[in-house]
Parts: structure tokens; C-alpha cells; sequence
DNA sequence: ACGTAATGTCACAGTTTGGTGACACAAGCC
DNA sequence: GGCTTGTGTCACCAAACTGTGACATTACGT
């Protein structure tokens, strides 16, 4: 059996409790605080396997959480909500929770949930980059974009990629036609362009005002995270 | 967290102390040589969880010390190898080397490199995985599917068994050739295509929406469970 | 506000890629 | 020798991809 290190967060002390009990008791070792503060402090320094948080938190929620720890970092998430409120879970899953599941929940689902969230995030063995919503796992080849996979050809997933291994950078027209594409091609051409067009109307909400990779007229093109 | 004993030999100083503390800032115990001589001894001695060799090192290289290691022991092994180095990286694996990684490496995707080989690693004692309905057993190079055996011929269990063995990665044609095939074949063969056709034949329920092997076009193929 | 240069946008046709089934050949087995 | 099985190749086809150029739009300097 594969023992867990949990990071519980519940503010209710009986429920968490309980759950801490019974998780206990199904073997993984569970670590559990009624905070949102102390919940960063431990993974910033505990660093445990997975984290299951409590969307209503007083102070920093279980969302807001879940967001931080997203961008510094692959640790699943499991995010616990009281109703079965639609929009938390939308909230939920483009804050990056792995998994949501509402309350009142019976250990042994809870459990399950622990562990299909754990192999899938076991599967991912790839290096990926999170910029915000934006997934980029250059193991796999994938881009996710909320949660969804987005689909990408070749030569836009080659050039995203060259865009995103320079964050911050401006890289010139030239320059990416000669790393992306084979040097063969003529410098003024409307190519790169075309290629970053194609690839904003797949990754950015509103492609007319561009979140990731922004124009920078009279140089080329820089990819930097919102 | 779990805390794995790391041995990292690298003859750089600069490169062993950068990764040593990057690792132990991410909650790894490391010890850190710069020969395969002491690296030797210490595998003998110390028993750590994984080893993280250097390809090029003065004396017993890395890939020679990754073969004796092999020899006596399950011991995990990941290689550094300088950039773009195909053929270190065929010979690295032809030596049972688990991973490789390509330097300059970032830290994060070294810390991850390393908790998937040891995920593997800690899989590969059943010696049986499986994927939903699909079994494969390492072991009795055996696969099922639902229960029911299915005959791969030794090709095409090659090839399975290297897609599977990096889960959610894509792997390309001519690595697959290298790796499966012996690296004689031309590097334009729709050999590839052609066995992993037959691969999904057998264990697809539905061969032209494949659920295990994805194809990624423009890069190659991968294997990632439903 | 205007003109100009730079960039965005789009459709389409030529090209590339991978799926698929057929086939030839070799090796092993009866 | 005939038969079966495994494997590499090939040709064909559908689908996906991509470069291109014409045109629209935007940003910037004056």
C-alpha cells in the first residue's frame, strides 16, 4: 500500500478531524491545519504528496491556495466543496485543482479519489511549466490551457516552445525562422506572424489582447506570463 | 515527502554543488562524488535510493559505472549527459540506465526526472503494471487485456514495453528505432508506424481511436494509460 | 489627423504525414 | 518440402498541416 504524506486543510474542526481519522486509518499519513497561511508554510517546507483543501477558508481560501501552489509547484490538488455549487468547481479546476469533491464525503471515496489523483499525477512524469492557466509539459508534447488539452501542430508547438524556453525575451523574426523553421526560408515573410496567430487563437482567451505572447513592433515576438 | 538518498557523481565542482544544493533545497539527501571510483564504493557501502551519474568522468565513466551497477543491483540510474549527445544517450540506456537528462538541466526537471524513475522503480518490484483494462507482465512478458491474454510478437512487445516504460512521454522514430530496433535501420522507415500498428490492433478496442498509444504528430508516439 | 510601416487575418492549394492493407521474404517447425 | 509466423517494405489514401499572398488593421512618428 502506498502510504501518502497528506496535506489536510479543513477549518471545521470536526470534519477535519474525522477526516483525518479515517485517512489515518487507511494508511497515509496525514498532516492537517484549519488555515490557508499554515497550509503554504507546510508546503513550503514539508513538501507533502498531494494537498486536499477546503474551498471556504477563513482568509486565503482553499482556491486562492490551490492557485499559489500551482505556480510554484506540480503538487496535486484536491479541492473539498460544501454544496454542490457549480461555480466553485469551474473556479476550482481552472485554479488547477486536480479534483473536487463535495461534502460530506465518505473516507473510502475520498480515498479513491487520493489515489486515481496521485497515479495520474504519477503518469506525469514530464517536465512541464505552468504559466497560470497555461500548462506546457515538454515531456509529453501537451499544452493545457484550464485544465483542457489544447491541440497544437508541430510547427506551432515548435515555436511556442522556442518562445517559452526565453521567457521575458524578445526573440526577432529571424531569429525564430531560423530555429523553428529551416534557415531555408525567406526573412520577410508574413510566417512568423501567421504561426503566432494561429497559436493565440488556441491559448489566449481574447487574441486581440494578447496575455502571452505579445508583439513587440519593430523586434519580434516575447512570451511572458501574465 | 520522500526524502531519497542521492548519489550524484559529476566531475565539475561547479555543476556537483549547484545541483547538490538545488536537490537538497528540494528535500533530498545528497552525497555527491566526482569519480566513478568513490561513486563505486559508495553504492557498495551506503546502498542510496538512486544514482545520478555523470556520462563523462575521468576513470570509470559514468555509463561504465551505470553497467557495473546493474550487474549487482536494482539500483535506479539516471545519467547527465552533455547536450544533444544521441549517442550517449543510446549507449546510457543500452547500459540499463533508467533515465537521462540532458545538461544544463533545470533543477525542477531533474527533481522530477528523479521522483518518476523512483515511482517506476518501486512499480517495476510487482513487475506487473497496468493501465485500466490493459495488464502487462514485465515479468512473464505477458500482456492482457481484460483478462484475456493477448500474443504480441517479440517486436512488438519491445516496443510496448519501451513506450511504457516512460509513461506520458512522447518518444520519437528514431529513438523507438535505436532503442527496439538495432540502430542499423534507416532513419526513414515507416517501421515504426507499421509495429505500432500492430500493436493497436491487438490491444485497442478500437484501433482508430487509440487509447494507450497516441499518436503526436510531427514528433512521434506515446504511451499514456486512458 | 494623416501617412506609412508593421503586424494581424484569412482562405486555399500544395505538401507532408501517418493509417492501412497487401505482399515478399526469412526462419522455424511439422 | 509445405506450412506457419514474424518482420520489413511498399503503395495508396485520407487527413492534417503549412506557406503564401492579398488584404485589413493597427501603431507610431510627424
Amino acid at each position: 500500500m502506498r502510504v501518502a504524506g497528506i496535506l489536510l486543510v479543513e477549518d471545521d474542526p470536526s470534519v477535519r478531524t474525522a477526516l483525518e481519522l479515517a485517512l489515518t486509518r487507511q494508511g497515509h499519513s496525514v498532516t492537517s491545519y484549519a488555515t490557508g497561511e499554515e497550509a503554504l508554510d507546510h508546503i513550503r517546507s514539508r513538501r507533502p504528496e498531494i494537498a486536499i483543501l477546503d474551498v471556504m477558508l477563513p482568509g486565503i481560501d482553499g482556491v486562492e491556495v490551490c492557485r499559489r501552489v500551482r505556480k510554484l509547484d506540480q503538487l496535486p490538488v484536491i479541492l473539498l466543496t460544501a454544496r454542490g455549487d457549480d461555480l466553485d468547481v469551474v473556479v476550482g479546476l481552472e485554479a488547477g485543482a486536480d479534483d473536487y469533491v463535495v461534502k460530506p464525503v465518505e473516507p473510502r471515496v475520498l480515498d479513491a479519489r487520493i489515489r486515481a489523483v496521485l497515479r495520474r499525477a504519477e503518469s506525469a512524469t514530464s517536465d512541464r511549466i505552468t504559466f497560470g492557466d497555461l500548462v506546457i509539459d515538454r515531456g509529453a508534447l501537451k499544452v493545457m490551457l484550464a485544465g483542457k488539452e489544447i491541440h497544437l501542430t508541430p510547427t506551432e508547438l515548435r515555436l511556442l516552445l522556442e518562445l517559452v524556453r526565453h521567457p521575458g525575451q524578445v526573440l526577432n523574426r529571424r531569429y525564430l525562422l531560423r530555429v523553428v523553421w529551416d534557415h531555408t526560408h525567406i526573412a520577410d515573410s508574413r510566417l512568423v506572424d501567421a504561426c503566432v496567430q494561429r497559436i493565440r487563437a488556441k491559448i489566449e482567451p481574447k487574441p486581440a489582447e494578447p496575455v502571452f505572447i505579445h508583439t513587440v513592433r519593430g523586434f519580434g515576438y516575447r512570451f511572458s506570463p501574465p
